[in-house]
DNA sequence: CCTCTCTCTGGAACGTTGTTCCACACCCAG
DNA sequence: CTGGGTGTGGAACAACGTTCCAGAGAGAGG
């Protein structure tokens, strides 16, 4: 019944271990996280983070909540549904472009608390909208894994990317790979691949937010 | 100079390792396919695949490609340009829908062969729609980050649901889940909660797409 | 003050994985 | 007949997630 904390400055907690597991998996990507390299870093044995945390499962899923909750934290309660729906994807956005790992997990897992968070003031937003009530879980899930998409597609491109060259050289390097394709078959492709090395992944994402929002009251007033 | 081909009946090909490995996959899911697995049902050693795929990802790629070839060999040519559109992503739904594997590997991975060639048959219905040709590249990324996004999904939530459950179990607990979040903080997938367990992917995904193509045609008569 | 117990630690050990290595069989060209 | 390239399969290696366990440390109760 006493006070069973024994929290001393140096002890070991779950906020601890995830806050190196953030760390060392946005030094190393995804492949940077091991309990081995983990405890090192922590000065421990592997058996003692077991202590805390269930498995690596739960820890990537905790270290994506923590890297998220900043997105979902950002105040709503002004301008337009569509400005909020704008700022809350774009702030996720931000998240997952600063930690691709997160976006990885975000794709790899069902829904999570975190992402249940999104999915909710998406939805309320929506709703504000004025869609029909028949439409909204539909029109919600539609941006929603919309978002995850991206986010996954990011984590893969950061996966691809990061041996020794940087961003623009691969992108460069895809585009020429496209604008060698075959003419008949891949007309579109090439007529697109000079786009790809400038375009702003940002802004491209956010112009999809838009395309579907577009959809959204183009439906809602029908 | 001479014909190398040696092959006889049994022997080994890449073909063959492809084949045993969606098999595999399609009967025990992303974990079931390990190289001692594959090799003893194809009655060889590890050592002697390796001579025909090069690593897992390579074999993982193929198989992907391999299951999605039906979905990219279906026509077009016919009806509305939205038509099309529905058509591929319908067929690309069925494909990832019966290999959920094979969606977790495309949303994990950078847009491979396969997946090229869906995005460039979206490009060119977007093309066909009258879009303008800077929002081209765009917006058939937004179409196919959509289902790159669904496609992650549709694989996330067949790995959570393998254990000894089956589905319609699955998501009713999901939503008893949902129906007893907080009220004040949850109000939108509280309301939204009781759709979960009936509502139809597949159905669901397809309103996805034509709300994109909603926003595509809004948007480009503004 | 002693001792019991519960929390927490850290390193060894286990089983499995992807991959490499290598000795060896097979078969066609010379 | 014989050499070398093509293909095979099983042993071996390094690394991983996870489990196990002996024990340190501190507070509670006698």
């Amino acid at each position: 019944m006493a006070t069973r904390t024994r929290n001393t400055d140096g002890a070991l907690s779950a906020e601890r271990i995830v806050g190196a597991a953030i760390a060392m998996l946005d030094e190393g990507g995804e492949s940077g996280l091991t309990f081995r390299a983990l405890a090192a870093h922590l000065r421990t044995g592997a058996g003692a983070i077991y202590w805390h945390v269930a498995n690596k499962d739960e820890l990537l899923a905790a270290a994506t909540g923590e890297v998220l909750a900043g997105a979902i934290a950002a105040e709503v309660a002004e301008r337009t549904p569509e400005d909020a729906i704008r700022a809350l994807a774009g702030g996720v956005f931000d998240a997952i472009d600063e930690h691709p790992w997160a976006g990885a997990q975000l794709s790899r897992v069902p829904i999570q608390p975190a992402m249940l968070r999104v999915f909710e003031r998406l939805g309320q937003q929506i709703q504000a909208l004025g869609v029909p009530a028949a439409d909204q879980f539909t029109w919600a899930s539609a941006l929603l894994n919309y978002i995850l998409g991206v986010a996954g597609q990011n984590a893969a491109l950061a996966r691809a990317v990061e041996p020794g060259t940087n961003r623009p050289e691969f992108l460069g390097a895809v585009a020429s790979g496209w604008a060698n394709l075959d003419a008949a078959e891949f007309p579109f492709i090439r007529s697109v691949a000079g786009q790809l090395p400038a375009h702003d992944d940002r802004e491209q994402f956010l112009a999809g937010i838009d395309l579907i929002l577009a959809g959204v009251t183009a439906r809602r007033d029908r």
